[in-house]
RNA sequence: CGGGGUUUAGCGCAGUUUGGUAGCGCACCUGGUUUGGGACCAGGGGGCCACAGGUUCGAAUCCUGUAACCCCGACCA
């Protein structure tokens, strides 16, 4: 085994031996989450709440310039306020937490802490949409909700979530329609080229659309495991919503008219996403765009005169551009450069005497842990450059794997023989039978993940039952 | 919610069979020597043994119950 394979931190269980094992170690070894003694809910701690706020930014940033605007909604929904919309209520009550005391009295009526916020988005514009001229509404919130799921794992599923709901109201179904497609391409555009994580953009079946929605659009990613996650949804209401809430205005011709609506949403789950599509056995591997750390700075004989001043300095200079961490702690060079390798940090900056003496640096990518010597003249520059290669080899890598984990099925024993032996995307043909759906998951557990935009034809029949089919599926293992 | 497992120092574990003063490694603190891929020596601190009951002269250990977490399913972002 040669030096640079050599697996650092031999606490992090390799992803070969236990993927499951291996995504918690590197949690808690990484710091981003620390269990709580709240059944089904974690700590976030710094390191990994940085890495939220630094999507929020991003994604917030995106979200207003296209004129949205932030609001906040109460965390309790009164249980006749939830009632209203059918398939809507169906769909949550079995995993909403309810309120029904206040100090020792009990309520008139059981409150829900909300799961998701679309009743109170609906009650709330029934109130304050008249006419025309107050459309569109472009309201979002970023705000935690809870469901009581049975079982828990950090980021991918908890009790509690932290996440962004867009919910916007429309004159038309067009716009509706328009607002639901352009926010999907927001999310898949942000995965992509902030958090070089590859998404088939796509429609999601009837079942697996969601409770209330006329259609829902998801972004699939693919993790190292063979396990698709569903990395952002957006949703058209058509104007289901609006009748159960009464959300009408008057149009140009004086006539009352119910609003189109759309919602839309990315959780704190993506996090998980970045963790399963990036990292490896010697730890995270943290997009530049986003990572708390883009730069840490590891002087090497630092009680060596000047040393110390000189790391300062760069300090100094890079944090201008990029966000910049010195350890200038005791501990060794060797285990923090396995430290910050552990912990995802993209790139590393060694300055020691033979450097100074030279005027340059090291730098070592996360990525490739190639050492590059750079002059400190222009060091700025090659810092962008090299972060910008980080990003791109890190997109390359997975898409390159999401590729080798896809495969296409024309008959069912292909199907079901990939689906336990590769896992992985798979891509197959569906007559459009729920039942086919449902067998598939019966037989296999792999559900229907979505129906690409990009349609081709593979064959012309179901893959399950044998009839007539145009429309191409990725099905898939999910989390 | 079903099936399996775990719970002893911050982390990883031993000790439980056969009850008798709670241990090891790492981490942490002090001092010194080190410093280009997880350094070394010496000294030191830290535990209601998950929680609640019981049995016993005496419980980490035996008996009841509860909780949290992990894995595999079912349900979901």
């Amino acid at each position: 085994m040669s030096k640079k394979d050599k697996k650092m931190v031999e606490e992090i269980t390799s992803m070969s031996e236990d993927f499951a094992q291996w995504y918690t170690d590197i949690i808690k070894k990484a710091q981003l989450v620390e269990y709580s003694g709240v059944r089904g809910c974690m700590v976030i701690q710094p390191y990994g709440y940085a890495i939220w706020e630094n999507i929020q930014k991003t994604l917030d940033a995106k979200f207003k310039e296209l004129g949205h605007e932030n609001v906040y909604m109460p965390m309790f929904i009164p249980e006749s306020l939830l009632q209203r919309e059918k398939d809507h209520v169906e769909g949550f009550a079995p995993e909403v937490a309810w309120v029904t005391h206040g100090g020792s009295e009990e309520l008139s009526e059981r409150l829900c802490v909300r799961p998701t916020s679309e009743t109170l988005f609906c009650e709330h514009y029934s109130n304050v949409i008249h006419s025309y001229r107050d459309l569109p509404k472009l309201y979002n919130q970023w705000c935690s909700v809870v469901r009581w799921e049975k079982t828990t794992r950090p980021f991918l599923r908890t009790a509690e979530f932290l996440w962004q709901e867009g919910h916007t109201a429309h004159a038309t179904e067009e716009e509706a329609q328009e607002e639901t497609i352009r926010m999907l391409n927001v999310y898949a555009d942000f995965c992509e080229n902030v958090l070089a994580i590859p998404v088939i953009k796509g429609r999601k079946t009837d079942k697996e659309k969601f409770a209330g929605a006329n259609a829902t659009y998801t972004i699939e990613s693919m993790m190292h495991d063979g396990k698709a996650l569903q990395s952002g949804t957006s949703h058209n209401f058509g104007d289901g919503f609006a009748k159960a809430f009464g959300i009408q205005y008057t149009d140009v011709n004086n006539e009352l008219k119910y609003v189109h609506q759309t919602s839309w949403g990315v959780s704190t789950r993506i996090i998980g996403a970045i963790i399963m599509v990036h990292g490896d056995d010697a730890g995270l591997k943290l997009p530049p765009k986003i990572a708390p750390v883009q730069v840490a700075i590891i002087p090497v004989a630092q009680h060596k005169e000047g040393v110390l001043d000189k790391a300062n300095e760069l300090k100094e200079r890079l944090s201008k551009k990029f966000r910049v961490k010195l350890d200038d702690s005791d501990k060794s060079p060797g285990w923090k450069f396995s430290e910050y390798e552990m912990r995802g940090v993209p790139l590393r900056l060694e300055i020691g005497p033979k450097d100074i003496e030279k005027n340059q640096a090291v730098l070592v990518s996360r990525v490739t842990r190639e050492k590059t010597f750079v002059s400190l003249d222009n060091i700025e520059e090659e810092v962008e450059k090299m972060l910008e290669n980080i990003h791109n080899q890190m997109y390359d890598a997975a898409l390159k794997s999401r590729e080798e984990k896809t495969s296409t099925a024309k008959t069912y024993d292909e199907f079901k023989q990939i689906v336990s032996e590769k896992g992985g995307f798979i891509k197959a043909m569906w007559c459009g039978d729920v039942k086919c759906e449902e067998k598939i998951k019966e037989d296999t557990t792999a559900t229907s993940r979505c129906m690409p935009f990009e349609q081709e034809s593979v064959s012309d029949k179901c893959v399950c039952c044998g009839k007539p089919a145009k429309t191409l599926v990725y099905w898939g293992k999910a989390y």
